[in-house]
DNA sequence: CAGTGGTCTAGACCACGCT
DNA sequence: GCGTGGTCTAGACCACTGG
């Protein structure tokens, strides 16, 4: 069992609705377990990500569809992943230090270390946010520390853990506006954002200042 | 089949979850189909749900856990809501009149009719934000304008639909700093909203501009 | 009436973790 | 080797829709 039938289903249909208008409805749910040669079940469960993901969606008694794009399900996550393939950053600022008044964030003692980055990502060489992030130092291991570039990719945290985010209005910090070229007296939102494990301990925390020129944040559920 | 039995098993396991603390294990899933006396995919089903909820999570080969509470997943659909049973709101406006600038937003012709409701939300007689609601008039009743607190009650259409949102930084509206008692140059966040149902159609526009002095807004995911 | 999704059963084999 | 969740099968009945 390489990959899973029923997700090799779920690209399949995937597939085949790129080319299909919005509203309109695939095949039962019987037709496509005769045409994958597998139970109902199985393609039910190929079925049931794709509406949980908000690219189908079901009429009872009707018929499965396709769903708007609009509608397709955007958690705030995939903020901090660097979605667009032409996003960059660059790294303005790296220490470790003692976690001090980000201990209780991180829930470290104040006298433990921490790793704290500042970076500008960028898109097309324009800045879309300043970001703090904020690393429990006994969880980075030196070689990864050398390797800035993929601990601050951060999917393998997301991937495995929870993110809560909390949006906070101000204007922009002096030290700042220079950095996302707006003016000092700029208001933008300011995100600040918590991975953890699935047993609730903080791994990562993220102060993002965004830029509202270049960045509307948008959530679809 | 009065309610499904997965329901009934998934109540059962919420009820006894609360008194758990957070990271201890649930019985396996073919412990509680004996004990259920159902199959293992009914039970199946009833724990996946408390999964997606972020209520319970798997390690895989090991068990079910008992998620932290802090990782429950809020989608910001619920600011919508009145989720807190302390909130009120009284509407301090309301017309109906032509879409004009607004038609696009709910994807209506400029000279099709509106209804526009303006409300402050509060909780505990304190401001939380005010509210900017947009109907489409030919989608309610005669009778539903005249039960304004019914209609400003969007359960019925978020519970079919799906909501997008956007949040802009701004500074606080003249006219709504007094409505949210904060000073005039306090930066705050506004909500744009849009409920679709679920063949894309737009059914309600909303911008909602919060006191950031009372309301944090928060996602878990 | 035929067809749909929603629910349910009673099995099965797998990969993996732990002891 | 045993127990876990992950996947899968080949059926079944239900409530509801639409022709």
């Amino acid at each position: 069992m390489a990959t899973p039938r029923y997700l090799e289903i779920k690209q399949q249909l995937l597939d085949e609705i790129n080319g299909k208008p919005v509203n309109s409805p695939i095949a039962s749910e019987r037709e496509l377990a005769i045409r994958f040669d597998a139970s109902r079940m199985t393609v039910r469960n190929a079925v049931n990500e794709l509406v949980e993901e908000g690219v189908l969606y079901r009429d009872k008694n009707k018929g499965t569809f396709v769903a708007d794009r609009k509608l397709i399900k955007k958690n705030l996550t995939s903020e901090l992943l660097q979605e667009h393939d032409a996003m960059d950053f660059s790294v303005i600022y790296f220490s470790v230090k003692k976690a001090e008044e980000m201990a209780p964030y991180l829930e470290i003692k104040e006298t433990d270390y921490m790793l704290r980055v500042v970076r500008v990502n960028k898109i097309n060489h324009r800045p879309l946010s300043v970001e703090e992030v904020y690393f429990i130092r006994s969880l980075v291991s030196d070689d990864e520390i050398n390797h800035l570039k993929e601990l601050l990719n951060l999917n393998s945290y997301i991937e495995q853990g929870t993110v809560t985010q909390r949006f906070h209005p101000m204007i922009v910090p002096a030290q700042y506006a220079n950095q996302l070229k707006i003016k000092i007296t700029t208001p933008i939102i300011m995100a600040e954002s918590t991975i953890r494990s699935k047993n609730g301990k903080p791994l990562v925390y993220i102060k993002t200042f965004y830029n509202p020129f270049e960045k509307t944040i948008e959530i679809t559920s």
